[in-house]
DNA sequence: AGTATAATAAGATTGATTCTCATTTTCGTC
DNA sequence: GACGAAAATGAGAATCAATCTTATTATACT
């Protein structure tokens, strides 16, 4: 998947708002911009300190979750329980997470086209032996990263 | 990896402890019973119906705290958040998670030893192409299972 | 049995997240 | 370019899982 310039993912986004008749406001666009410069997920507290200037905290929450609601951004949980957000795969493109053990910071990894369908393979292996229709699949990768690595 | 008997997890866990120099309590014991009849992870809310015989929610969380930190248990967050829990992987072996998008149920899967190398292999290159040193890796299949296929 | 140490129980506390509601902004219309 | 309806915001209260505090109880060792 080639990756969007930041000014067409805004245009998606706002389609997609409008599709579900919400407004594409500041305080949201401020959110889809932030997520857009960190290249990983970022919990609540993170994502106040990349906006410029003071956001409520309570407004925070509010956009992220009309962000989550109409699948602009997706949201998961960290070690510790808190929670972390994302630009949506149909954004940025497919991918998986490496973590790392000491310091807590996540990445975004892509596979190559020939992991991905290998995985997907066995993921959809595992799904059918249980009975279930798999929709997605998580790959989280846990490590030390070289800078804690001392 | 064959799978042990619930009398010699009990054993293992004895000793795991004893190394740890912390006592094997009826509670704690009651935590290992109760999570090893559940065949996936649960929160300290579903824990707490487990176990027989009233628990006072602080003791179950501090009898969690002690057998996550000597490694008897591992601890993970489900898709709200919350702490899910479950015997750890040198007691009843290596495995991933199917999750049901619909009911939230989560079951335990072990990948077949073909399986699971390769994708041991495809973690290694993800982490090493990161500067990473990988410890371990979490696949969750997610979909819809029979009885919520309506 | 007696003593020192660890574990438990009950409630208070914390902290992330959600809710409430009054105020403000936005959009379509005149 | 103001008007009214609907949506969004902001400030603080409320919620709830999880942790902490401390007095009491149980356990291990002598």
């Amino acid at each position: 998947m080639e990756s969007l310039t930041s000014h067409e993912i805004h245009q998606q986004v706002r389609e997609r708002l409008a599709d579900a008749e919400v407004r594409y406001t500041t305080g949201r666009r401020a959110v889809v911009t932030a997520l857009l410069r960190a290249r990983g997920p970022r919990s609540a507290g993170e994502i106040v300190d990349l906006v410029v200037g003071a956001v409520p905290i309570s407004s925070l929450y509010r956009s992220l979750a009309v962000l989550d609601e109409s699948g602009v951004i997706g949201k998961h949980h960290d070690v510790d329980g808190i929670a972390r957000f994302e630009l949506a795969e149909w954004l940025v493109g497919h991918h998986h997470h490496m973590v790392c053990d000491r310091c807590g910071n996540v990445e975004d990894v892509a596979l190559s086209g020939h992991e991905e369908d290998a995985l997907h393979e066995l993921v959809d292996r595992v799904g059918d032996s249980l009975g279930y229709t798999v929709s997605g699949h998580v790959l989280e990768v846990e490590g030390v990263c070289a800078t804690c690595a001392v």
